[in-house]
Formats: structure tokens, sequence, C-alpha cells
RNA sequence: GUGGUUGUAGCUCAGUUGGUUAGAGCAUCAGAUUGUGGUUCUGAGGGUCGGGGGUUCGAGACCCCUCAUCCACCCCA
């Protein structure tokens, strides 16, 4: 026998799960499409080379290769090193992110789609990455992006979804943090070491984690001046309202084109006047993403504070995606939520709704043939009005009938016995209280549920 | 890729300095109960102690290898 198990870093997800996820994900296709965003879904598979190259070194080697069909022993002898090895055994890879394919469709469409185009997707993403906490090797990422427009309304537009999202869920006091690409561009020009943009964004990105003193010496590591890094340590501690950290910005990056450029992008984000937010997005200069393909707003959004849980979502702005296939000159700005996370959070702070949990309404128990029969009349009047009904298949135990409907939760059973049958009624338990009421047969479609 | 944790029943875990036949709770099944679940009582089934090798009169325990697991780092969602 087979011990059975499922690859490392996957899960099942067993039907209470399901529920409480399709919850989440209901809730944010639902503000998608409220906010005129279109469905899209590209394959689990893209073709290796459309993949290859667009995540850097690290992101190659977590990607899931799928292995030719065919003889590949012949094709594998062939091969010199480990590159040209994959390369003659494997032609397809799995789906790393949903970013890249998304651009790859916009550039094999583009003369069918009006742009601006709106895309969201909510789709399984997988990477050969070694599994932790909160880390899994198949993950489902839902993204919203906004292609072939420079407007900052898009930028304003997609704080919104964020804000309703989270506001639909229940879930208050998340924190919507914001920056600009522009502003450590500027920051990096001040200092004139735009060469090292990268590694000064990924250093201060890790100040929650290592603390001043850690980005003080990783800054330091990473060749920065002890000028540097005073002038990198008062951009990080500017602080107040969004308002007097517009200024402060304005001030220590006076003699930066590009710095400017941000803080004005960001202040039009901010206040448009186009808009009211439930959450209010907050400026945090020390907020840089990983991802380096960012170039103007970039946001982040962090859980309440009460629970213990890092970034529930995140995106930004950037430049010439598509520009990888071939197609120029188109911006983009997008976000993405994290379901995993939210999902634990929810979980956490107990928000998601009884009605996210439920699936049958009433349990008819089984008592034989003709009972059964009597049954079958309710059970699709009900269902016609929209209330989950269902009937034991075998003519079991009351007992064990009564069993399986409190081990499945469901809320009522419904009896039709010998009585119940001669008497032209039926009898509803209320499995929570306990109680149970005669309800005459033709006012079982109207009984309140 | 680096460092560490833990592998014993379906699940969560006990198991003393190495010593007879490896335990508990939960879960499962049956009965108490031929029309009433969630509470209670009685009983039953269920384990090659992750796998392989070694030390020993004797290994679940000690040693080596290996696999799996979870956690941290790197990176990321």
């Amino acid at each position: 026998m087979i011990k059975p198990s499922i690859p490392k870093g996957t899960r099942d997800f067993g039907p209470v799960i399901v529920r409480k996820r399709n919850y989440i994900f209901n809730t944010i296709r639902q503000v998608f499409e409220l906010y005129g965003f279109q469905p899209l879904e590209t394959p689990a598979m893209e073709n290796l080379s459309t993949l290859t190259g667009k995540y850097g070194e690290e992101g190659d080697k977590l990607m899931f290769k799928v292995l030719d069909n065919g003889d590949i022993f012949e094709a594998a002898g062939k091969a010199a090193n480990n590159k040209e090895l994959v390369a003659a055994i494997s032609e397809k890879a799995l789906r790393y992110d949903l970013t890249i394919p998304f651009a790859r469709y916009v550039v094999m469409n583009q003369n069918d789609l009006a742009l601006p185009f709106k895309r969201y997707q909510m789709q399984p993403v997988w990477r050969a990455d070694k599994p932790q906490k909160g880390r899994y090797r198949e993950f489902y990422q839902c993204d919203a992006d906004v292609v072939g427009s420079n407007s900052l309304v898009n930028e304003v537009e997609l704080l919104l979804i964020y804000d309703a999202v989270f506001t639909n869920l229940g879930l208050a006091g998340v924190e919507l943090r914001v920056n600009n690409r522009k502003i450590l561009s500027g920051l990096a020009e001040v200092i004139g070491k735009q060469e090292l943009l990268t590694d000064i964004t990924i250093s201060i990105d890790k100040l929650d984690k290592i603390g001043a003193e850690g980005v003080r010496k990783e800054l330091s590591d990473r060749g920065l001046s002890d000028t540097d890094i005073n002038t990198i340590e008062k951009f990080l501690t500017i602080g107040g309202t969004n308002e007097e950290k517009l200024n402060q910005l304005a001030d220590l990056l006076q003699s930066s084109a590009t710095g400017l450029k941000g803080i004005e992008e960001l202040k039009f984000v901010l206040n448009s006047g186009l808009t009211a937010f439930n959450n209010e997005p907050i400026i945090d200069v020390t907020l840089a993403r990983g991802l380096n393909y960012y170039t103007g707003m970039i946001v982040e959004v962090k859980a309440p504070a009460t629970v213990k849980m890092g970034s529930i979502g995140g995106g930004g702005r950037y430049d010439d995606l598509t520009g990888l296939f071939g197609l120029k000159g188109i911006s983009g700005v997008g976000i993405s939520f994290g379901v995993d996370r939210i999902y634990d959070v929810l979980e956490e702070l107990n928000l998601f709704p009884e009605t996210a949990q439920q699936s049958t309404k009433v349990l008819f128990l089984n008592l034989g043939e003709a009972n059964a029969a009597a049954a079958f009349k309710h059970l699709q009047g009900l269902r016609a009005k929209g209330i989950a009904a269902e009937i034991y298949p075998d003519a079991s135990k009351m007992d064990k009938q009564m069993k399986y409907a409190n081990k499945r939760g469901i809320p009522f059973v419904a009896i039709i016995g010998e009585s119940e049958l001669s008497e032209n009624n039926v009898s509803i338990k209320n499995l929570a209280t306990g109680q149970q009421e005669k309800v005459a047969a033709d006012a079982v479609a109207h009984y309140n549920f």
C-alpha cells in the first residue's frame, strides 16, 4: 500500500476552507468588476522562452519546468551542461506569476484590445521555493492591472479598490502605505549614487526587520559612504502627517528633478480631491518593494496592527512591461491581493460571516421508500426557492442520520415518518436549539429556515 | 543554497539511566436506545515506533546514513 501524500508545498482545501476562500475571492472579484476590470485567464503552462529571464536568475531556478513528452533520452545525451539539458528536454514551464503572462497576452492581442486595458486575474502560480510558514509551492494570486494609460487616475482607482475590498471584508485598521519609486531614485540622485539604487532600495526595505543599525551596516557593506548613509538616515526619519512628509521630502530632494516629480505624483494621488477613503493612504518613505521593475507609485497593504502579519497586498506602476515582448511605450499599474494571508487574518479576527460557512440548510431523513418519496416533493420545492436541501440517500437508522446532519453542520432536519405521513405534515427540528415543530405539508416551502 | 527542529495509531501527543506483550486523549465502529443528534456509559478494531545500517544479551530510546517535516536566513507572495 502506498501511503497517500501530496507534493511538498501544496495543499488540499477541504469544503469548509474552500467556502471561506471563495468568500474572499468573490468579494475581490465583485469589487474588480464594479471598477470596470475585465476577467482574464491564461494557461497553467507557458512556453519556457516566455518566462525565462523575466524574474532574474533566482526566478529561473524556482521555475517548475515541464518535461517534454517522447524520447527525451536521446535529446538529453547531446547536452553539454545543465542549461543545455533543460533546453533539450523541456519547452514549457508552469506559470510563475500573473504579470508576465498578462504582458504576453497584451502583446499577442494588441490589435484587438481597447487600450487602456483593465484586467483582473485570479489563478494559481507555482514556484519551486522551499516551503515555510505562509509560503507554498502552489498559491493563488489576485491581480488587477491597467495597461496603456499614464494617468494617475488609475493609481487612485486601484487604491480605492484596496479600500473597498478590505471594507467589504469587514477588516478594519488595515494600512495602505504608499511611496513612489521616483522619490527613491531622487534619493540616489541626491547622493550621486544612481547605480546603487537597487542596493539602496533593498536595504531600506528591510528597515522593519533589521532596524536602523542593520540598515546602516548593510548600506556600508554595499559600498556607501558615511555621508551618504547620513543622508539616507535623514530620509528614513521623515515623519508627521502626509503633508509634512511631502514638505520634508521636497526639501531633501530639491536638487533632483526625478525626486520632485515623484513628490508631485504622490501629492496628486493623495489629494486628487476625486474621492474619500475609508482607510486614508499613508506615505511611507521606507517602502521600497523588492521588484525592481516598478517606476512610479508603489503601494503595500499592511494587516491591522493587532495581528502579526506582514503585507497582505501590494503593487505599483511599471513602465514598459510589454517591451520585453516587443511592444514599447506601454505603461502599466497594478495591485495584488495576498489571499492566503488575508485568509489567516480573517480567521484570526473571526471575521468570516456565517453565510460563508454554511452549505445545506435542511436534511430530510430517509425513513423508507414511501417516506422518502414524500420528502422529494419538499426537496424540489425548497430548492426552487433557493434553499439548499438534501435527503439522506440510505434508509439508515435514524440516529446515524442525525449524527450525519450534526457533523455536516446542517442546521435543520426534516422528519417524515409514519405519523407525519398520515397527518400530512413534516417535523422540522432545529439542531442548534433542539426544538422541534410540526409544519403542515404545504407550508414547508414557506418555513423560515 | 545555508542553519536548526521534529518524525511513535486516522489526528494530537506520552513513553523514566536502554529491560517483559509500546500507552493516553480525540476520531472510527458496535452496543446501551425498533422515532431523535450534539452530553453520558460499555466494548471493539487500529502501530514493521519514517526507512536502512550499526552498537548491545536486549533498541521506540544510543551512533551513522537516508528520506520526510516544520522553522529561520537568502529571496519572495
